[in-house]
DNA sequence: ATGGTTGGGCGCCAA
Protein backbone atom coordinates (compact mmCIF):
# COMPACT_ATOMS: atom_id res chain seq x y z
CA UNK A 1 0.00 0.00 0.00
CA UNK A 2 1.65 3.34 -1.32
CA UNK A 3 0.37 6.78 0.04
CA UNK A 4 1.49 9.91 -0.74
CA UNK A 5 0.62 13.70 -0.98
CA UNK A 6 1.00 16.63 -2.65
CA UNK A 7 0.10 20.60 -2.65
CA UNK A 8 0.23 21.27 -6.86
CA UNK A 9 -0.25 24.90 -5.97
CA UNK A 10 -3.10 24.92 -8.95
CA UNK A 11 -4.82 21.58 -10.10
CA UNK A 12 -5.31 23.34 -13.56
CA UNK A 13 -1.85 23.83 -13.93
CA UNK A 14 -0.28 20.64 -12.30
CA UNK A 15 -2.88 18.21 -14.02
CA UNK A 16 -0.51 16.88 -16.81
CA UNK A 17 2.26 16.77 -13.42
CA UNK A 18 -0.10 14.98 -11.48
CA UNK A 19 -1.03 12.02 -14.35
CA UNK A 20 2.79 11.62 -14.85
CA UNK A 21 3.57 11.31 -11.32
CA UNK A 22 0.29 8.74 -10.99
CA UNK A 23 2.06 6.32 -13.83
CA UNK A 24 5.10 6.64 -12.88
CA UNK A 25 4.61 5.57 -8.81
CA UNK A 26 1.33 3.88 -9.13
CA UNK A 27 0.03 4.77 -5.79
CA UNK A 28 -2.94 3.54 -4.28
CA UNK A 29 -3.91 6.58 -2.66
CA UNK A 30 -2.16 10.48 -3.85
CA UNK A 31 -3.98 13.03 -1.72
CA UNK A 32 -3.30 16.54 -3.72
CA UNK A 33 -3.61 20.54 -1.81
CA UNK A 34 -4.13 23.51 -3.22
CA UNK A 35 -6.11 22.68 -6.07
CA UNK A 36 -7.44 26.10 -6.13
CA UNK A 37 -10.72 25.19 -7.93
CA UNK A 38 -14.09 24.44 -7.67
CA UNK A 39 -15.16 20.62 -6.83
CA UNK A 40 -16.68 20.32 -9.96
CA UNK A 41 -13.83 21.63 -12.10
CA UNK A 42 -11.52 18.89 -10.54
CA UNK A 43 -10.35 16.50 -13.65
CA UNK A 44 -12.25 13.21 -12.51
CA UNK A 45 -12.99 12.42 -15.97
CA UNK A 46 -8.80 12.55 -17.06
CA UNK A 47 -7.50 10.54 -13.78
CA UNK A 48 -10.59 8.18 -14.12
CA UNK A 49 -9.10 7.41 -17.88
CA UNK A 50 -5.61 5.94 -15.79
CA UNK A 51 -7.57 4.37 -13.31
CA UNK A 52 -8.18 6.73 -10.71
CA UNK A 53 -10.98 7.27 -8.68
CA UNK A 54 -11.43 11.17 -7.16
CA UNK A 55 -12.64 12.96 -4.46
CA UNK A 56 -12.65 16.61 -4.33
CA UNK A 57 -13.72 19.36 -1.94
CA UNK A 58 -12.67 22.50 -3.64
CA UNK A 59 -13.36 26.02 -4.14
CA UNK A 60 -12.65 28.98 -6.02
CA UNK A 61 -9.03 30.49 -6.33
CA UNK A 62 -7.83 29.73 -3.19
CA UNK A 63 -6.85 26.21 -1.22
CA UNK A 64 -9.44 22.90 -1.83
CA UNK A 65 -7.74 19.50 -1.12
CA UNK A 66 -8.78 15.96 -3.42
CA UNK A 67 -8.27 12.45 -3.13
CA UNK A 68 -6.92 10.18 -5.69
CA UNK A 69 -7.11 6.17 -5.38
CA UNK A 70 -7.60 2.94 -7.35
CA UNK A 71 -10.15 1.50 -4.75
CA UNK A 72 -12.93 3.90 -3.73
CA UNK A 73 -13.20 6.55 -1.01
CA UNK A 74 -15.88 6.60 1.47
CA UNK A 75 -17.39 7.98 4.42
CA UNK A 76 -16.06 11.38 3.55
CA UNK A 77 -15.51 14.66 6.07
CA UNK A 78 -14.88 18.13 4.83
CA UNK A 79 -15.24 20.21 8.15
CA UNK A 80 -13.97 19.82 11.83
CA UNK A 81 -17.53 19.97 14.01
CA UNK A 82 -17.07 22.69 16.35
CA UNK A 83 -15.00 24.90 13.68
CA UNK A 84 -17.38 27.16 11.03
CA UNK A 85 -14.86 27.59 7.93
CA UNK A 86 -15.29 28.48 4.75
CA UNK A 87 -12.06 27.49 3.41
CA UNK A 88 -11.75 24.19 1.99
CA UNK A 89 -8.79 22.49 3.62
CA UNK A 90 -10.04 19.12 5.27
CA UNK A 91 -10.89 16.18 3.48
CA UNK A 92 -11.02 13.05 5.35
CA UNK A 93 -12.08 9.47 3.91
CA UNK A 94 -11.99 5.63 4.07
CA UNK A 95 -9.95 3.72 1.55
CA UNK A 96 -9.35 -0.45 1.48
CA UNK A 97 -10.43 -0.04 5.53
CA UNK A 98 -7.23 2.73 6.18
CA UNK A 99 -8.87 6.05 7.35
CA UNK A 100 -7.49 9.00 5.74
CA UNK A 101 -7.09 12.54 6.19
CA UNK A 102 -6.06 15.08 3.40
CA UNK A 103 -5.05 18.03 5.10
CA UNK A 104 -4.41 21.80 3.86
CA UNK A 105 -3.44 23.53 7.01
CA UNK A 106 -3.26 27.77 7.10
CA UNK A 107 -0.03 29.14 6.33
CA UNK A 108 -0.74 32.01 9.26
CA UNK A 109 1.35 34.71 7.25
CA UNK A 110 3.53 35.92 9.26
CA UNK A 111 3.73 35.28 13.51
CA UNK A 112 0.92 37.31 15.24
CA UNK A 113 -0.65 38.48 12.31
CA UNK A 114 -4.31 37.59 12.16
CA UNK A 115 -4.06 35.12 9.81
CA UNK A 116 -1.51 33.60 12.57
CA UNK A 117 -4.22 33.41 15.10
CA UNK A 118 -6.79 31.58 12.38
CA UNK A 119 -3.93 28.88 11.91
CA UNK A 120 -3.76 28.90 15.91
CA UNK A 121 -7.36 28.18 16.29
CA UNK A 122 -7.26 25.83 13.08
CA UNK A 123 -4.94 23.82 14.49
CA UNK A 124 -6.71 23.56 18.01
CA UNK A 125 -9.99 22.15 16.19
CA UNK A 126 -7.10 19.76 14.09
CA UNK A 127 -6.18 18.69 17.46
CA UNK A 128 -10.21 17.63 18.55
CA UNK A 129 -11.11 16.50 15.35
CA UNK A 130 -8.13 13.74 14.95
CA UNK A 131 -8.97 12.76 18.77
CA UNK A 132 -12.09 11.61 18.08
CA UNK A 133 -10.98 10.12 14.23
CA UNK A 134 -8.03 7.91 16.68
CA UNK A 135 -10.95 6.56 18.54
CA UNK A 136 -13.38 5.43 15.97
CA UNK A 137 -10.37 4.24 13.58
CA UNK A 138 -6.98 2.23 14.60
CA UNK A 139 -5.97 2.67 11.15
CA UNK A 140 -5.08 6.20 10.68
CA UNK A 141 -2.98 8.38 8.18
CA UNK A 142 -3.26 12.09 8.83
CA UNK A 143 -1.06 14.03 5.86
CA UNK A 144 -0.83 16.78 3.91
CA UNK A 145 0.44 20.81 3.79
CA UNK A 146 1.19 20.83 7.57
CA UNK A 147 3.03 24.34 6.83
CA UNK A 148 5.22 23.82 10.28
CA UNK A 149 8.62 22.40 10.07
CA UNK A 150 8.93 20.05 12.90
CA UNK A 151 12.01 20.64 14.27
CA UNK A 152 15.26 22.60 12.49
CA UNK A 153 16.74 19.56 11.18
CA UNK A 154 14.06 20.26 8.86
CA UNK A 155 14.68 23.56 8.15
CA UNK A 156 17.55 24.41 5.59
CA UNK A 157 18.77 27.23 7.62
CA UNK A 158 17.40 27.34 11.37
CA UNK A 159 19.59 30.48 12.58
CA UNK A 160 18.33 32.57 10.18
CA UNK A 161 14.84 31.53 10.06
CA UNK A 162 14.16 31.39 14.00
CA UNK A 163 11.13 31.57 15.24
CA UNK A 164 9.46 32.81 11.93
CA UNK A 165 6.53 31.65 10.07
CA UNK A 166 6.08 27.43 9.83
CA UNK A 167 9.01 27.16 12.90
CA UNK A 168 6.94 29.41 15.56
CA UNK A 169 6.93 27.90 18.96
CA UNK A 170 3.51 27.85 19.36
CA UNK A 171 2.83 26.10 16.02
CA UNK A 172 5.59 23.25 17.00
CA UNK A 173 3.28 23.39 20.19
CA UNK A 174 0.36 22.95 18.59
CA UNK A 175 2.32 20.18 16.24
CA UNK A 176 3.48 18.62 19.11
CA UNK A 177 -0.54 18.00 20.68
CA UNK A 178 -0.97 15.95 17.56
CA UNK A 179 1.99 13.67 18.71
CA UNK A 180 0.79 13.59 22.23
CA UNK A 181 -2.24 11.68 21.07
CA UNK A 182 -0.10 8.99 19.43
CA UNK A 183 0.61 10.19 15.98
CA UNK A 184 4.05 9.76 14.43
CA UNK A 185 6.08 11.20 12.03
CA UNK A 186 6.68 8.26 10.20
CA UNK A 187 9.87 9.82 7.95
CA UNK A 188 11.59 9.90 11.14
CA UNK A 189 11.23 6.54 11.07
CA UNK A 190 13.61 5.83 8.35
CA UNK A 191 17.32 7.30 7.61
CA UNK A 192 17.75 10.27 5.27
CA UNK A 193 20.07 12.59 3.52
CA UNK A 194 20.65 15.89 5.96
CA UNK A 195 18.75 18.37 3.55
CA UNK A 196 15.94 16.32 2.62
CA UNK A 197 12.66 18.81 2.29
CA UNK A 198 9.61 19.13 0.95
CA UNK A 199 9.08 22.69 -0.18
CA UNK A 200 11.20 25.50 -1.84
CA UNK A 201 10.41 28.98 -2.37
CA UNK A 202 10.03 30.14 -5.76
CA UNK A 203 11.72 33.14 -5.18
CA UNK A 204 16.00 33.72 -4.85
CA UNK A 205 16.76 30.24 -6.37
CA UNK A 206 15.06 27.71 -3.36
CA UNK A 207 15.38 25.29 -5.32
CA UNK A 208 18.43 25.37 -6.63
CA UNK A 209 20.49 26.37 -3.33
CA UNK A 210 18.55 23.24 -1.90
CA UNK A 211 17.19 26.35 0.29
CA UNK A 212 13.95 24.49 1.42
CA UNK A 213 11.53 23.01 4.27
CA UNK A 214 10.30 19.68 5.41
CA UNK A 215 6.80 20.96 6.12
CA UNK A 216 4.63 18.51 4.06
CA UNK A 217 4.00 15.63 7.14
CA UNK A 218 2.64 12.15 7.15
CA UNK A 219 1.75 11.16 10.66
CA UNK A 220 0.64 7.26 11.33
CA UNK A 221 -1.52 6.05 14.13
CA UNK A 222 0.72 3.09 16.15
CA UNK A 223 -0.40 0.40 14.27
CA UNK A 224 0.26 2.13 10.62
CA UNK A 225 3.49 3.11 12.10
CA UNK A 226 3.89 -0.45 12.43
CA UNK A 227 3.17 -1.29 9.11
CA UNK A 228 5.30 1.57 7.55
CA UNK A 229 8.05 0.25 5.53
CA UNK A 230 9.50 3.49 3.85
CA UNK A 231 8.87 6.98 3.46
CA UNK A 232 10.39 9.66 1.41
CA UNK A 233 10.10 12.79 -0.67
CA UNK A 234 10.43 12.43 -4.48
CA UNK A 235 12.12 15.59 -5.41
CA UNK A 236 12.06 15.04 -8.66
CA UNK A 237 8.71 16.78 -9.84
CA UNK A 238 9.75 19.97 -8.33
CA UNK A 239 13.05 20.08 -11.07
CA UNK A 240 10.48 19.62 -13.84
CA UNK A 241 9.13 22.40 -16.20
CA UNK A 242 6.83 24.61 -14.69
CA UNK A 243 6.86 22.92 -10.79
CA UNK A 244 4.52 23.55 -7.96
CA UNK A 245 6.37 24.56 -5.11
CA UNK A 246 6.22 20.91 -3.26
CA UNK A 247 7.45 18.03 -3.25
CA UNK A 248 5.32 14.73 -3.33
CA UNK A 249 6.04 12.79 -0.13
CA UNK A 250 5.12 8.92 -0.01
CA UNK A 251 4.67 6.29 2.82
CA UNK A 252 4.84 2.13 1.94
CA UNK A 253 2.93 0.06 4.15
CA UNK A 254 2.43 -3.92 4.22
CA UNK A 255 -0.96 -5.01 3.26
C1' DA B 1 21.75 37.58 -3.46
C1' DT B 2 18.14 39.18 3.66
C1' DG B 3 16.08 39.34 -2.36
C1' DG B 4 12.61 37.62 -5.27
C1' DT B 5 8.50 33.96 -8.15
C1' DT B 6 4.30 31.83 -9.07
C1' DG B 7 -0.96 31.37 -9.45
C1' DG B 8 -5.45 33.41 -9.85
C1' DG B 9 -7.50 36.72 -12.24
C1' DC B 10 -7.21 41.54 -13.61
C1' DG B 11 -5.65 45.00 -9.01
C1' DC B 12 -3.62 42.98 -5.94
C1' DC B 13 -3.85 38.87 -2.47
C1' DA B 14 -1.70 34.60 -0.96
C1' DA B 15 2.13 31.67 -0.41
Amino acid sequence: MKIATWNVNSMNVRQGHVIEWLQAHEPDVLVLQEIKQLTEKFPADALGEIGYESLASGQKTYNGVAVVSRAPATDPVTDFPAFDDPQRRVLATTIDGIRIVNLYVPNGSEVGSEKYDYKLRWLASLRDFLAAELEAHENLVVLGDFNIAPADADVYDPEKWGDAILCSPREREALGKLFDLGLTDVFRKFEHAEGTFSWWDYRAAGFRRNAGLRIDLILTSDIMTKRCTASYVDKEPRAWERPSDHAPVVAEFTV
